[in-house]
DNA sequence: TATTGTTATACTCTATAACTATA
DNA sequence: TATAGTTATAGAGTATAACAATA
């Protein structure tokens, strides 16, 4: 039975979900980034905007936080804040109970930018989706949780 | 009946779908191009590799081609190359049926960086998609193929 | 005249190394 | 002495604009 059930559904063996994972990935990258690019009043890199976003959800994040969440060295990080500090869309400021900590935060022009930023990126996201059946919507959603674990960084 | 299921089982809406992706590609992304870097063997970036995959797969391929199916300008496709060429991963060749053209083609030096960069990153990733059970590689399987074509460069 | 590609130029992204300040 | 971050510097990646060669 288990033969027989493998022969009709080819089993998905790791190095199969690798193979089609590392096809299919960088491409969406390549259309998040596009979509993103295309949309002038943004104007955000797609690690740009990930930084803004963990900053919008944590409370008084580091840079050290962010960089391992973005996945950054310590000095790239910096720099990117430079940018966006200099675009007033975050605050770089000492953490008092440890000052050589910063602390993050997003200013009310932040906030709007990855709002509408995000807003933007998921529309398109949506449009390209919606073309999907329920069903395979469905297997997305379970592909994605089941992949997000497996990616994290910083718990 | 219809409320009873998406009360047990929620529906997946395209904006659903679009914000797993959005959360989780990207963070694929990150570990795939972490997993090149550290193999210091390989020494290609993702759009490099895709570059070399793609003209391995392809007969002849043209520069326009190639720039269409990786995303990439005219310009910045050309400079790509050029740094392939001098490494002697590939070779360009001016195509006699149409002397505008360009025709790109993998060393054996080219084939075996691929191949090798091919075989570190699927072995990278399928080390990561082992940790899921039979269903959710189907899951991932049947979203890949889903996905796959909403995100097409190049018929 | 349209198409294919290259050169020139500039800016962003990212890294490593060396440094400063605080704990 | 260890940790958090910045500055200095350099290299890769990418874009736009202007150009050259072929069809």
């Amino acid at each position: 039975m288990k033969l027989l059930e493998s022969a009709i559904k080819t089993e998905a063996t790791p190095e199969d979900c690798a193979r089609e994972v590392l096809d299919v990935v960088p491409a969406i990258m390549q259309a998040i980034r596009a979509g993103l690019r295309e949309h002038r009043s943004v104007d955000l890199s797609v690690p740009q905007l990930r930084a803004l976003s963990f900053i919008d959800l944590s409370t008084a994040a580091s840079l050290s936080e962010l960089a391992e969440h973005i996945g950054l060295t310590l000095p790239s990080m910096s720099k990117m804040i430079d940018g966006l500090v200099e675009r007033g869309l975050i605050t770089r400021s000492e953490d008092p109970q440890d000052r050589r900590r910063v602390v993050l935060c997003l200013t009310s022009a932040g906030r709007e930018s990855v709002e509408m930023a995000q807003a933007a990126t998921r529309a398109a996201m949506a449009e390209r989706v919606a073309h999907l059946g329920q069903e395979q919507r469905a297997a997305v959603m379970e592909a994605m949780d089941a992949l997000r674990p497996l990616f994290r960084r910083q718990g």
